[in-house]
DNA sequence: TTCGAGATGAGAGTGACTCCCGAATCCACG
DNA sequence: CGTGGATTCGGGAGTCACTCTCATCTCGAA
């Protein structure tokens, strides 16, 4: 409904036009009140009519901006980011050093921007199986571009099972991190649980019997 | 359609019932109609009202025994087995030992079974997100089952970080290797691929620079 | 045989999502 | 300016998965 101030990347460019103006405002408008109505009466009880009544546009114009209800709470964004951000690495830099520098940056994302917001999508996440289905989906995907950049710095091949299987831990402590996170109350340092998360994929569980 | 022979579990006892081997019965129809179904048209041109028409059932029936229509094609059984073949394993066992152990049935139970289905439902895992997410979704559950399993075996506790993201790999490993295994077009070994895939949770990904 | 519990079928209803078409709106061009 | 072409929007009809209810039927134990 108001104005979304920008908080992470400062606009470059001027607005290019009325048209695309429009088209920000109604998304955002959108997002607004699906956050709303959610809070007001969860996820399940929230219909898209509902939705489109109080974003002030039609039904159809709704699914014109998100091809399904969930992907209205998400954001993601990310997944081509962490691929450029490891490709932006020094070359010397040990491949591990790049892979934690970027599931940092991937941490930052995840909980950067408002806090009630980030907060109910969390919530969703953890509670509403769709929601959770559509992040790990997304997540996959990352992974999926994750393995080239990821097969460029280490040793094995970018299709090999090896990188398959990393790529997916990787996501997959993304993921158990933010839940984590979420079911402590939001209490913890998130880049230190991802920093705790990577040891274990590096050298395997701590034992209590060496 | 036709009688199902027991392939895998030679009935111990007799059976209970008229009704119950008429439920096993009807159950089984309904598969059997959405298998063929699928193999005809796809997954998203079948229709529940074609699987119950094929099945001889009403609509209402097969919802009564599948929650979902991506259920009818999942066996899942594997997550509760999972756990307690863990809890099997000897005392003095390593505790990579028993996982690898548990991990092989997995990947049998995954493999076993009509070779035919076998390859239909490892091609839906891999093409159709709805029921490629359901599976994540059963695999997550087995994953949070594995927790207490593995915080008993290994150092940390259950609900550590620590154990959540290796136990979130050890499904996400799963996951990868059947994926693989289908791509590959069945061929290779699957319990293989599993050792190479639990080896780099073990140790890390292979690195060409020691 | 009878009686109760569980299984089934039929129907109405909801909600997400798609498709289509006519009307309104914006933008570039003359 | 203003006009033509392209986008965007609203609205309506339609599909499909899934839920709920209720009457009917069937099995199984007494």
């Amino acid at each position: 409904m108001r104005p979304a101030r920008s908080q992470l990347p400062p606009d470059d460019r001027p607005p290019p036009g009325l048209r695309e103006r429009k088209k920000i405002k109604t998304r955002e408008a959108i997002r607004a009140a699906t956050y709303a109505l959610i809070e007001e009466q969860g996820y399940d009880a929230t219909t898209i009519d509902q939705i489109a009544d109080r974003a002030e546009v039609s039904p159809s114009t709704v699914f014109r901006y998100f091809p399904a209800k969930e992907d209205i709470v998400l954001t993601d964004e990310s997944g081509s980011l962490m691929v450029e951000e490891l490709r932006a690495r020094p070359a010397g830099e040990p491949w591990t050093d790049s892979v934690r520098h970027v599931m940092h940056r991937a941490v930052d994302a995840m909980t950067a921007g408002d806090p009630d917001v980030v907060r109910v999508r969390a919530h969703l996440a953890a509670r509403v199986p769709a929601v959770r289905s559509r992040m790990i989906e997304s997540m996959s995907r990352t992974g999926r571009l994750l393995r080239e950049a990821l097969a460029e710095r280490s040793g094995p091949a970018a299709d090999s099972l090896e990188v398959r299987v990393y790529a997916t831990a990787l996501v997959g402590a993304l993921m158990e991190v933010t839940m984590a996170w979420a079911e402590n109350g939001f209490q913890d340092d998130p880049r230190g649980m991802m920093d705790r998360a990577l040891d274990v994929l590096e050298h395997g569980l701590p034992t209590g019997k060496p």
